[in-house]
RNA sequence: GGCCCGGUGGUCAAGCGGCUAAGACACCGCCCUUUCACGGCGGUAACACGAGUUCGAUUCUCGUCCGGGUCACCA
């Protein structure tokens, strides 16, 4: 083309510090040495907010994929709006990843650290690539300055609307910077107008592409027309050119993102080949959706309005890492939950994932099935292990409890042990937030005595069972004793042993050796639901039994 | 509004032209059981709607409706 000699020296004029080429990039990026089918996915990140729920779903995708074909999975940082950034975005996103024992296997550490040999991993530090990228596509006729204020912009868009346009934007005919002259480009510059750099789309209206979505199969639609800006005015890329040469140097195989992506593709793949760069798979991931109880309509979680969109709301709560992870896998992958069944206690992280088996509608979070999920992990963990997580995370986040916990820790690791570590173990808490509660009848800093009966026993059939019971007890009773010893109670005050026989002939019995072991679990306790009494007891100690015992008969 | 994505029980979801339309959570009942829980068994409950293709549509096509996304010097 004749315009060869325009397009360099313009080039040279926009970006006269740049002396490299992207061959240059070429070498120092090197296509990785990967088995064959292996994926190179990405979690990309703005620093704008603290890490929401959607985001580790996302993170998890990424790694999981990259896991499972033997691949690289790494962590950028896109701060390239530096308007919504915050100070401590990224070590919300590094903090939060680790919370939840999701790993990268490179880019982003932590803050201001990283590994790797593709970085840097943070899009600001990148500046120079883009803008090799850049002049080069300058050279190529490919992208131009345009000198269009706000003001211009808007007025373009309402003149569109106003004629009814189909396609609004700054494209074809509309792109009044598109032919500049090097003497207008030069004066404009030496007035110090401030500028972007536009692609020069050669895309038409009535072509359309097509491309293949990982998770969605085919998706077609009109080609990208529009002159997108590839550097804002302070020579930062926006996201999609960042997206274009970071994927293309980093060596992305899957780019793995929201569905709110979905629309951008026809113009990354026209930078892409722009570009000269392979194009990456896609794939577009549902969106983590909530039920919004003014309008009665599923939505997008909001930062803004849904404090549990924070995964740091579930650190509070006290849910396991394993917890939200083993949840958010569920709804990710629907052959999750028979899988998990066939393979109990193994790492989540080893499910065999198939991006393919991904769901592609929106869904809810459901934070009953949440709880369900983490009272199974939590049941199957051992004593020690639950003392030590929720010691953890009272250490944090109840300090008084914390203390209270720890003043006696092999006296509260075998009030956690109750019913546990055995083949059925009770599936009681779903967070560590809730154990406070849950064993604070054992600690008189908390005990609360509240001895409301049940209905059908009387008062004065109570206050027997729990005379009668203080003679007899001993701590010295293995279990059986132990249950023996109320069964034989029962019957001298009007109770059956059986639970059957009262059943066929209720009105014989005050009630059954269940009635009367209630009894005595809520003088104990002030429950009618615990765990095993007799263990229970065996922790409270016989002067704490006798204590309670008589206090309860007292006030009963 | 244009373009795009999605629509199976309350929720998450299997399904990929022929099934009494899986399973999980939640709910209910029963059994087991000293209570609670665990476990076991069973139950209530769904293909948004309308055409078309077909011997036959949850499945394919089109339309309608509903929900979501996107049309920025935000990602």
């Amino acid at each position: 083309m004749d315009n060869s000699a325009f397009h360099t020296e313009l080039a040279e004029l926009l970006f006269p510090h740049i002396d490299k080429t992207p061959e240059y990039y070429e070498e120092m990026y090197p296509a990785r040495e990967l088995p064959e089918g292996a994926r190179v996915t990405r979690f990309a990140p703005s620093p704008t907010g603290y890490l929401h729920i959607g985001g580790l779903f996302g993170a998890l995708v990424d790694v999981l994929t990259a896991k499972v074909s033997g691949g690289i999975s790494y962590l950028r940082i896109e701060d390239t709006d530096k308007k919504r950034e915050i100070d401590d975005g990224v070590s919300a996103i590094t903090n939060g990843m680790k919370a939840f024992g999701v790993e990268f296997d490179e880019g982003i550490t932590g803050f201001g650290t990283e590994k790797g040999n593709y970085g840097p991993y943070t899009q600001s530090r990148r500046a120079e690539i883009y803008q090799t990228v850049a002049k080069s596509l300058v050279e190529k006729g490919l992208a131009y300055p345009c000198f269009c204020t706000a003001d211009e912009l808007s007025a373009l868009r309402e003149k569109q609307e106003a004629d009814g346009a189909a396609i609004t934007g700054y494209f074809g005919k509309y792109a009044k910077c598109r032919d500049l002259t090097l003497d207008e480009i030069k004066a404009n510059l030496a007035a110090g107008k401030p500028w972007v750099l536009r692609f020069r789309s050669d895309g038409s209206e009535d072509r359309r592409i097509m491309f293949d979505d990982m998770i969605r199969g085919k998706i077609e639609m009109p080609e990208n027309i529009i002159d997108e800006v590839l550097l804002k005015s302070d020579g930062i890329p926006t996201y999609h050119f960042a997206h274009c040469c970071d994927d293309h140097y980093m060596r992305t195989t899957h780019v793995i993102r929201g569905e709110e992506w979905i629309s951008s593709v026809p113009k990354h793949i026209a930078l892409f080949k722009a570009c000269g760069f392979k194009v990456p798979k896609y794939a577009h991931t549902p969106q983590v959706l909530k039920f919004d109880d003014e309008t009665g309509d599923k939505r997008k979680l909001s930062k803004r309005k849904d404090p549990e969109a924070a995964v740091s709301y579930f650190t509070v709560e006290g849910f396991p890492k394993e917890s939200l992870i083993e949840y958010l896998l569920t709804i990710i992958s629907s052959g999750f939950e028979d899988w998990r069944r066939a393979n109990p206690g193994v790492p989540a992280m080893d499910y065999p994932f198939n991006l393919k088996k991904m769901s592609s509608s929106g869904c809810l979070f459901d934070l009953v099935k949440l709880n369900d999920v983490s009272k199974n992990v939590i049941s199957i963990m051992n004593a020690e292990t639950v003392y030590e997580r929720v010691s953890e995370w009272a250490k944090e986040f109840d300090g008084e409890f914390y203390k209270i916990l720890t003043a006696d820790p092999e006296r509260s690791k075998a009030i956690l042990n109750i019913d546990r570590e055995n083949p059925k173990p009770r599936k009681d808490i779903a967070k560590w937030g809730e154990v406070r509660d849950y064993i604070s009848y054992f600690f008189n800093e908390y005990y609360v005595s509240d001895y409301t009966l049940p209905e059908n026993i009387a008062p004065a059939d109570a206050k027997a069972i729990l005379t009668k019971y203080a003679e007899i007890f001993s701590l010295d009773d293995d279990k059986d004793t132990w249950f023996n010893k109320i069964k034989d109670m029962c019957a001298p005050l009007g109770f059956t042993p059986n639970v059957k026989e009262f059943k066929q002939n209720p009105e014989a019995f005050k009630g059954h050796v269940g009635d009367v072991s209630s009894v005595i679990r809520i003088a104990l306790t002030s429950r009618r639901n615990t765990p095993d009494l007799w263990s229970i007891m065996r922790l409270l100690g016989e002067d704490e039994i006798k204590r309670r015992l008589s206090d309860a008969c007292e006030r009963i």
